[in-house]
DNA sequence: CTGAAACCTGAACCACCTTTCAAGTTTGTT
DNA sequence: AACAAACTTGAAAGGTGGTTCAGGTTTCAG
């Protein structure tokens, strides 16, 4: 959950004291931008939370658009962090994407205010929002050409079934994560629906 | 492109002159909020690209937040006929879902600034930005139900499965139509790829 | 023709918010 | 202990831009 390093995502704290404050102005940062979005949110709004002072801010950040750009990237690492996790290389391909999109469920309906951040990057962050998507969609590419490779996947898949497969992911946790009902399917058979689907299609086989 | 009617989006003008101003200030604003997003663009810079006086604005409506709202409902029943258009009901249930797809590629990629405008609703207008959603994903679920029905599709297809396709379609668009690049297989072949993974799926049939 | 309602105008109001800064306090090293 | 660097503070500068309003112009029904 930290950001200190990168590309002057941050200005370096080189005390303890001056750590603990950066980290509590991400966290109340966090906060304020998923209740009030980019914009309604305010520094004044941020530093209340973090209980320090509105100058003390500008100590880490250049601006309001520095410390939104620090907490995207923190968070795209997140998601990337959680799928990792759910996946182990003894998976069968179909298997892997099960496992993924289950763990990428879970992980939404936990982490819906960092859905809303990082949704909103495509406005305020174009190229992180971009950089986000771009990278997920090529580590799902990379997972469909080992199942081509493997046997177990149809040969010629690409960018676009990847993309394809993200999209379907995507919608998903936003229906049944981030906009959940009661009486909704567990996460557990929306991923088996979707890995049926994502496997043998919906035709009818007779046809 | 208007949308004088519906619930208070705009006060309705009374004269021809007064349909007229109204009309320019949404076209405009179309034009203002494609290019700068929500917050950077002004009221200002709306009326003088409508060529009327600043003060004229709220003769029609009461804030910059209901011109948005008027100008997504808009937008959101233009997609809608879009779609409506490309399909023909002696269509197959799968060459349906063919032609949805490359019509919306089509039309995302001709109106490139409509669908910023109805992404940004997510967070300017979070309602319509779900009903938005919630009513194509019910159309395909329909679409799906009738292919079901007539033997094309497998049974017990559902919400689910129209989320999923509609993820699909979505993410299609953004990477093929809104980020489109050099190089990029034509909509055609996008649709071909997407309407087979639909059909068939990945997995290899010997398996 | 005529008057009331509809519409137009743009300067000014005003609320809000990012950013700066000069002065004070704490931390860590020598 | 002593000093410099790091850090903190909050008032105020500086802008921005949404919204109001009082007065003028146009429209249109009767």
């Amino acid at each position: 959950m930290k950001a200190e390093q990168g590309p002057d995502l941050a200005k370096a704290p080189r005390t303890e004291r001056g750590r603990k404050t950066l980290r509590k102005l991400l966290d109340a940062a966090t906060r304020e931008f998923a209740d009030h979005g980019f914009h309604d949110a305010s520094i004044s709004g941020i530093t209340r939370r973090a209980g320090v002072a509105l100058g003390s801010f500008y100590t880490y950040f250049d601006s309001k658009d520095a410390i939104f750009r620090a907490l995207v990237s923190d968070m795209s690492e997140g998601v990337g962090r959680a799928a990792r996790q759910a996946l182990s290389p003894s998976m069968g391909a179909l298997e892997i994407e099960h496992a993924a999109l289950h763990a990428f469920l879970s992980f939404a309906s936990e982490n819906k205010e960092i859905y809303r951040i990082i949704d909103e990057a495509e406005f305020v962050d174009p190229d992180s929002y971009r950089a986000h998507y771009e990278t997920i969609g090529t580590r799902i590419e990379e997972r469909l050409k080992a199942g081509d490779d493997n046997g177990e996947f149809i040969s010629g898949l690409g960018a676009p079934e990847a993309w394809a497969v993200m999209g379907m992911n995507v919608f998903l946790g936003l229906r049944y994560a981030i906009w959940a009902r009661e009486g909704d399917p567990a996460f557990e058979e929306i991923a088996r629906r979707a890995n049926d689907l994502l496997a043998h299609g919906i035709a009818s086989s007779g046809d």
